[in-house]
This record gives structure tokens, sequence and C-alpha cells, in this order.
DNA sequence: AATGAATGAGCATTCATTCAT
DNA sequence: TATGAATGAATGCTCATTCAT
């Protein structure tokens, strides 16, 4: 692939995957795509296939993206065990932070069914290796609660990162406001963390 | 409104609301409404105007039963405050077990922006009176850790059923399979609530 | 037909000829001249059997009233033939004043082609015949060219009547819009009186 | 545009522009555009943008072609200022002969409103001016009367041209059929001309 | 590699008309 | 007589995709 094609692919991907989490699969046209990323139509089907196939390779990419985010950071920072909770729900929230179209991407794809979300598979999985090492010696110290497994202590902490974000727009409105403040988020994560500790 | 107009006008809600859920707006046409209801398409329009419309009034309907329920059941069964948090989290899980709809819904509703959302101010938030009661209460016991606010333990809880059910699809590849299994169900309801308690 | 019934019959026709007149008949719905009338659109079709029904009758009973008023005036107020084009053309502009649906839809019955027209044809035609005298002795007395036949003078000061109403929109524009002042229309009625009198 | 492009436009322009001159706006459909020009409805919201853009286009395009013919005919065949009147008469019967359209597509303009009529704002307007020359000239010599000025001589007989096609229908049934045969248009305009001499 | 032109199925919505009460 | 409910055939317009250069 030439030079110039390469920036013209570059250039569909990330207007794309800027439109589709915006506004799912569905709700974007192929035609806009086109116009906002200043590229003619059909080197979509020429680089992508459909708009179902540069739907995937999106999704596929910010999971990748984040995944490889996630990998380097996950558990790095830790140099006291003792806040372990609060340094992982730190780390997802800041994760949705500067990934937002992850987890609308990951939403739709949720959404449509399995027929995307299969793409994913193969992906992930490795990531929490580290991070078990940090629980079992937090939990082995007494900073997390022992009667807890693993999965069941990593998945509060993300589903409050991602619950955060996703429903942002009805929570503010029907369990409290301050909570997307600045200085809300912050009490937020502390306490939050405080509370997924199980101690 | 007639007997007959309003027989025709549950029919269309109701199939609206199941294909609204399944495949959101956009991927929801007017057509495949009318013909799974077996209804004369331009009563869709008679009774609800447009297909927004129809899917704002499917929104706040499925809003507003879950609502009902929610008011009606939360905190209700509680004979032992010592299980506060099982308690809580079993009730909001099963909740969307029964009404898979109205997460689906709400997500897309988040997804698609404040529009939709808009809709549904009025009509929560005073649902959580009793359960604060029974927050307290087990605070003061010593179930329920100090030093965490009410909204920050129910936003964890509903955040734990949420995730759980939103992102079934990628977690049970990703993190656990036997999460989803009936046993691991339970399980995980039991662990979960134990950490959430925060003590 | 009871009375109820023929109020009910009266309204849908002014409501409608007024719609017609105003949007012609693809422009006109219905349902709007239902709502207009506040009329149920049933009774439409219990009265006229139909949309073009109801334009027809429409069409005759302008034709019929216009006719009426031609006939009760034409010629009528000539106490001095001396004058007579100036009366006539002002009698003319006067009657496009009075009834402007008459042309707009007598226009539209023009354009759609003879079907509706052909309703029309028995109606008219006996009006020339008190103007006709009128217009011989003025052609005896010197008052109009002699080599004028009646068809064509007449013929001529309605087209300038017709002309007036039916192009005012583009006649103003690109011609003069002072003849559409009051002051520039009374000029026009004289001057133009002159001319048709061919002397 | 390509070569083929413009081709495409081209006979969607005159297959719309016929029959909305025969049907209207509101009595021509898309679909029997798109059918009539054996062209893809897409290609007509392609260069026109909507129903409405591509009616102005049609309506522009024979008022401006109209524009062109008169001013390149109107006055120019005059040899002899004495039969002035006769020949601008004929000219404009011939014009309404030839571009049948044009009186039609006005007359659904002027039906219609103001909207499309604003299009036609610049285009016309200086035709008249070798018109006057010959009659002022013509006016000087004797050979049309004195007190009459220029718009209101001109009008008259724009109007009698215009007359005799717009309510052809009508004026062969109600006021003589022997003005649309050969010979009658003949004896019509030279009466009609004398007449409007107005000496 | 890139682009303008073309296509056919589809989509939300409307309309004239009929039915049932 | 009057009215609300229902219908099926449009109707203007869009979209994903392919063709030709």
């Amino acid at each position: 692939m030439q030079e110039r094609a390469k920036k013209t692919r570059e250039l569909i991907m990330s207007t794309a995957l800027a439109m589709f989490a915006e506004k799912g699969f569905h709700g974007t046209k192929v035609d806009a795509i086109a116009t906002a990323a200043k590229v003619n139509k059909q080197r979509i089907y020429a680089y992508f296939g459909s708009k179902s196939g540069l739907f995937e390779q999106c999704l596929v990419t910010v999971f990748a993206e984040v995944n490889r985010f996630e990998r380097e950071t996950l558990g790095l920072n830790i140099d006291n065990i003792f806040c372990l909770s609060e340094v992982l729900l730190r780390e997802y929230m800041d994760l949705h932070d500067k990934y937002p179209q992850f987890q609308r991407m990951l939403t739709w794809a949720n959404l449509e069914g399995t027929e995307f979300v299969d793409k994913l598979l193969d992906i992930k999985s490795e990531n929490f290796k580290k991070v078990r090492v940090f629980f079992v010696a937090a939990q082995q110290n007494g900073f997390v609660r022992q009667d807890i497994i693993f999965e069941t202590y990593i998945f509060n902490i993300m589903a409050a990162a991602w619950f955060y974000h996703s429903n942002r727009l009805t929570l503010s409105r029907t369990l409290s406001d301050k909570l997307f403040t600045v200085d809300g988020r912050e009490q937020f994560i502390r306490e939050a963390a405080n509370q997924l500790s199980g101690i």
C-alpha cells in the first residue's frame, strides 16, 4: 500500500470512529463519513469492503488501543497496596475519560448483538494478571476482604467506572448532579474505593 | 378514545418497545413495527405523531413502569438490615432480569443524547427515600461502613447490577463466563454484596 | 335534507372554495378542509362523493355566482354610452376584486384541463346580450371604432381586467408596480379604456 | 461536471419542465419525472436538491429562454410603424404559441405565490426599451393615441395575447369558438390590433 | 489510487377513501 | 346525521453500494 493510501485509510478510520461512537452504526451514514473525512466515498469500500467492515475495524481498533493502554497502566503505579482499590478505580475512571469512544463503541456493539462482539474475543483477558498479584497481596495484608474472589472484586470496580460514565445523563438528573463536578468526582472515587475494598 | 383504538395503541406500543429495545431507534423501521403489530402503519402516526414520538412514549412508559416496580419493592422485603446490601443488589439484579427492555432503552437514550433523556426528568428520584432509612439504620448498627454517604453506596450497588446486564456479552468472554450461569450469578450476588457493604 | 345537514354542506363548500382557490386541487388536502371547516371528513364524501366532486361543485358555484353578478351589473349603470369602455373595464376590474376566487378557480380549471371546464359549459354566454346593445349604439354614435366586432371588443376589455389580476405578482416586478397602487389602478382604467375604445 | 452528468441534468430539466407546465407543482410527482426521463430518481436530488429546487430551475429557465427570444424578436421586424400594434400583438401571440410552457409555468408560479416568483426578479425588464422607441415614433406620427402612456399600451397588447392563450378552454365555450380556428385567430389579431391602437 | 456518476431498494410520512358505531 | 378508526397506495427523499473514467 502506498503512503498516500495509508493516510487516506487512517483518515477514514479516525473520522468513522468518531462518528460511529457518536451516533452508532445505523445513525452514521457512509456519505457523512466520506464528507467529514474529505475522502471519496468509494475509498471506504476499497479499503473496508462495507460499512459493517469499517465499523468492525473501528471497534477492534479502539478496543486494542484501550487494551494496550490498560496493559501499560493497570496497577503499574501502585506503590502501596493499601489503597489498591482507589488506584484501580481511578485508573478505570481515567481510562473512560481518555477514551470516551471506547465505551460508546462497546455499548453499541453490546446492543447490536454478538455479530460485532465476536471480533473482540481474542484481544483481551491477559490484562488482569498483574493486577491479580497486587490483589492477592492486598488481600493477604488485610486491605481487601478475604472472602471475595478476584473476578468479583475487579468486576465491581469496573462496574463503578462504567456506570459513572455510561449513565451520566440520567444519573445526574435522578441521583445527584454533584457527582459529575470535579470535586464530586474526586470525592466519589475516594468513597467508592473505600466501599469497594469491602473492609 | 374508543376501545378498539385503545387496543391498537397498546399493540403498537408494546411491539415498538420490544423492537426499539432490541435494535434501537435507527435500527428499528416503522414498517417493521406496523407489520409486527399487524397494525396499519398510518395508525402509528395518528397516535404518536412520528417515529420519535413513539420512541419517546416507549421510553417514558418502561421508565415509569420500572419506577413503579422499584417503588413497590425496593427495601420492602428487608426483615434484617444485616444483609441490606445483598437484598438491594438482588433486587436490582431481578429488576434488570424482569425488565430487560428498561436497560436497553435507557442505554439507547443515553447514547442518543439529551433529546430523549429530557423526557424522563420528572419521573424518578423519590424512590430512594425508604432505602435511605434502612441505610442509616444499617450504618448505625455497623453493617455498613461509616464513612460512605448514601449516594455513593447505592450508586455502586446499581452499578454492579447494571454492568452485569449491560456488558454480559463482553464480560462473559473477557472476565469469566461462569458469572452468567445460574450458580455463578448467585455466588456473584453474595460476594459482591459483601464487598459493597464495605465492611 | 335536514337543516343541520344543509349547514354542514354549506360550511364545507365555502371552506373548500377558499382553500381550492388558494392552493389548487392538488395543493388542497381533504383533511385540511375537514379540519378548517370543523366538520368530520366523512361528511365530505357523504355530500360530494369525492374530492373531485367537491372541487367541481366549488367551481360551478363561484362561476354561477359571478355569472349572476355579471348579469345583474354588466352595462346596467351606463347612463352615457360615450364612456362605455371605461364602464365595462371598471366593472370587470371590480368583479375580479370582489370575487378573487373566481379567477383563481377558473385558472386552476384551465390548467387542469377539460375535465373540470366541461362542467361550466351551459352556464354562461347570455350575459353579453345587453352589452351588445350598448356596443352597437356606441359604435353607431362613433364612440367605438367601426371595424371591430363585438366579440373582439369585449375580449380585449376582459383580457385587460384578467391580466391585471392574474399577473399582478410578475407585472408589478417587471413592468410597473405603480399599476397596483390605488391611484395607478384608476389611471390605468381610464387610459386603458381610451385605448380600448379604439378611437 | 462530466459530459454524462450534463446530459442527465438536461434530460431531467426538459422532462420536468414539460410535466410541471402540464400538471403544476403538486400535480407532478418526482417518480413520474424520473420514469419519464428514464433517469434514476436520486439524480434529481443530486442535481436540484429537491422537487422545489427543480421547479424553480425550470421556471427560471423558461423565463430566461422566452426573455431572450423576446429580446431578439420584439419590435425587430417593424418596417412600418403604421402597424406597430399588429406586429407586437402578433409577436406576443406567436411567443405563446412557441413557448406554451412559459405561460403555464408563470401561471402556476403566480398561483403558488411569491415563493417562486421571487426567483424571476432580476431577469426581465430591459426588453421594452426598443419597443418604447417605436411606440414614441408611432405616437408622434399619429398611429397611436396621444394620451396613452407606454406601460398601458404594452400592457393591453400583452393582456390580449395572454388572455387568448390562458383562457382558451373557457372562452371557446362562452364567447366564440371561431376565435381559435386558424382564420379566426388571424382576424382576431387584425381587429384587436386596430382596437388597441386606440385610433 | 482516486473520483464523479449512477443505481435500486428502502424509509418516514401523507393522503384520499372506506368502515363501524 | 355524525364521527372516530382504519386502510393501502402513494410521495418526497435517502442510503449503501457499484460503475466508469
